[in-house]
DNA sequence: CCGTTATATAATTGATCTATTATATAACTA
DNA sequence: TAGTTATATAATAGATCAATTATATAACGG
């Protein structure tokens, strides 16, 4: 899956992470990304261009600008491959407990 | 939050989530997690240890072996802050519903 | 003790990432 | 149309990454 490859190394940047909590607030323009930030303006359209290649965010035109806004695609694609090692951790948890509950009258 | 940059990027390595994939079915060896793959046993070792810098994974010694599993913590930590955009994303989502609904009555 | 097996570490190289500056484009505004 | 604003792209330098080979360590089996 190249798809999560792209989503999971989006999300390994803070600053890419910080992005998405803003976006998370609601829709913003490139320039409003930029504002909170101590960085140049072509860096943080590059962390754009990462986040929309991750399927992570949508931009629309308007005018001039290029409003950003969450995109859900993503997100469900790590949380179905997340569900994967959730459902392993559960069932080596429940061995786990069934191990100590065999030991714990012998002991 | 940095260690959801160790675990995000330690994601974001198709051989880690390939590795993964195969402790979730259960504890392995180095060696035995080397096998499947077309890499050295450095190569696999220093992913390893990436695993388990990131909190995916926890090893116990045995012997000359070190048998690698899933560890809980990381994942948590993920599904927690993924959690804030899915509820971001489905507010979104709300908020389109309701234009929709606004604008059909008029168009 | 000795050779083998399991694993880790170091040195090195090539690739990829991130940020910067400089510049281009395209749409508003006067 | 000229100047400004919003954004993108290119060139480039420095940092980090991932793989390899070579080597070290440490436990096990005879």
């Amino acid at each position: 899956m190249p798809n999560l490859d792209a989503a999971f190394s989006a999300l390994a940047d803070p600053t890419r992470r910080a992005i998405l909590a803003r976006l998370a607030l609601g829709e913003a323009t490139v320039m409003e990304l930029v504002e909170p930030f101590d960085l140049t303006q072509p860096a943080i359209s590059r962390h754009l261009k990462v986040l929309e290649g991750a399927g992570l965010i949508v931009r629309r035109v308007e005018g001039t600008k290029r409003p950003c806004r969450l995109a859900p695609s993503a997100v469900a694609e790590i949380d179905q491959w997340l569900a994967m090692l959730r459902r392993a951790l559960e069932t080596n948890y429940d061995r786990l407990d069934s191990v100590l509950a065999t030991m714990k009258p012998e002991q």
